[in-house]
DNA sequence: CCAGACCGTCACCGAATTGTAACTAAAATA
DNA sequence: TATTTTAGTTACAATTCGGTGACGGTCTGG
């Protein structure tokens, strides 16, 4: 017996990588472009899991996520998010919504299958996604707002924080200042790339001998190492 | 042995969901239509908790829970009251009716199933031990809309308790103004984030000593430290 | 109906934060 | 090695943010 899937996104091209690469693992996929359609599907056929863009127009994904959490049928589908910003974190899993998991768009094909089987496979009982990050001495933990190394924390300001909590949150792939610009800031920012080295460089500063995990790429971008 | 829940409510549809996803998450459950009804279930066969609507015809959720307590049968059993209005809350919650806990309408299942877990999880031999939060000097009694220190209380108005008692249900997590907004007014309240400054500035005034507890996280909201 | 409590909004201010530009250092390229 | 490109540094001005005091509106109890 397959496990069904909805996929909600509004870029077809989107929806199309996602849906070759559920169906290749072996999923029953189904997908939708908008709000509405999510939800007529997702109660027309209760899927096992849902994956739900964040940016939709008209009804947004923190609706259709409320929504479904409302309707009986589909209160306790597990779903995944994909947002671009960081800053949603928060929402995304708190009580407001609940959802189960989430994803930072871009994302690789691999985490996205990482994280559908350890949801289904934990078979309904939903434990909420790890907001604590931990790399030896240094720790994140995102919902106290609060990074320390060996316990003592830093006093980073709130863009710092940010900074520092998506590098970590994707530690291993490098990324691009365009990319930080729009996951840390807002996410059509008219700010100049070269901000990002400076708040690297005051961000370096603080953590001291943490800030060995702060990669540089040259000609790319950063990264967080472990 | 499953515990036994008693659903009060008027509307065919709302029972139906809290059933459903009660039953869902192994309890037993049964359900009444009116205060008659529910009185009668009640003594019939005495719940381990019960879930009651304030608003329903005839007799109203503040007189069942009064008739309950007056009970001895009944006079222990947790009730969580579901609310439409924030303003009732302080009645809910205050000496003279003593519910265990409330949720304002509109909520999600998941908020629900936790209040219910936290209840239940403190066993029956529960005194007020879960709501009454203290931190070192600091206490709070939530059941009777209290604040102290040092045993000598504070001259909060509603407003100002609640947000103490968000912040320090939630102690250590930092919660967004609109958080706030949302959880200590109203559901889906179009009041000015900055209302929640002026009501942390009058709460730590009142606090004196004892605001050393409450923290600005510049940039992202509020944290209440132990 | 009135006085007082309570609440939401606003404007102002000082301080922290942030974006940018100019300069320097380092690395890549030829 | 000279040149060019990219990143690190520094300094500074602009902006943002939160604290504060004041004000007017609403509600309530007498």
């Amino acid at each position: 017996m397959k496990p069904r899937i909805l996929v909600v996104d509004d870029e077809p091209e989107a929806v199309e990588l996602i849906e070759f690469n559920l169906k290749q693992s072996g999923y029953t996929v189904s997908t939708a472009g908008d709000g509405a359609e999510a939800l007529k599907k997702a109660r027309a056929q209760v899927p096992d899991l849902i994956i739900l863009d964040v940016m939709l127009p008209e009804m947004d994904g923190f609706e259709i996520c409320k929504t479904l959490r409302l309707d009986s049928s589909t209160t306790r589908v597990p779903i995944i998010m994909l947002t671009a910003k960081a800053a949603e974190i928060d929402r995304v899993l708190g009580l407001e919504l609940g959802a189960d998991d989430y994803l930072t768009k871009p994302f690789s094909t691999r985490e996205l299958l990482l994280r559908i089987k350890k949801i289904l496979s934990r078979g309904q009982a939903a434990e909420p996604a790890e907001n604590l990050l931990r790399f030896g001495d240094l720790a994140i933990d995102t919902p106290r707002h609060v990074a320390s190394w060996r316990e003592k924390p830093f006093d980073l300001t709130a863009t710092e924080f940010k900074l520092l909590t998506v590098l970590a949150q994707r530690a291993g792939r490098v990324q691009s200042r365009d990319q930080l610009l729009r996951d840390v800031w807002e996410y059509d920012s008219l700010i100049d790339t070269r901000t990002v080295d400076t708040h690297m460089r005051r961000l370096r500063e603080k953590l001291g001998p943490a800030s060995k995990h702060l990669d540089t790429v040259r000609g790319v971008g950063y990264r967080f190492v472990e």
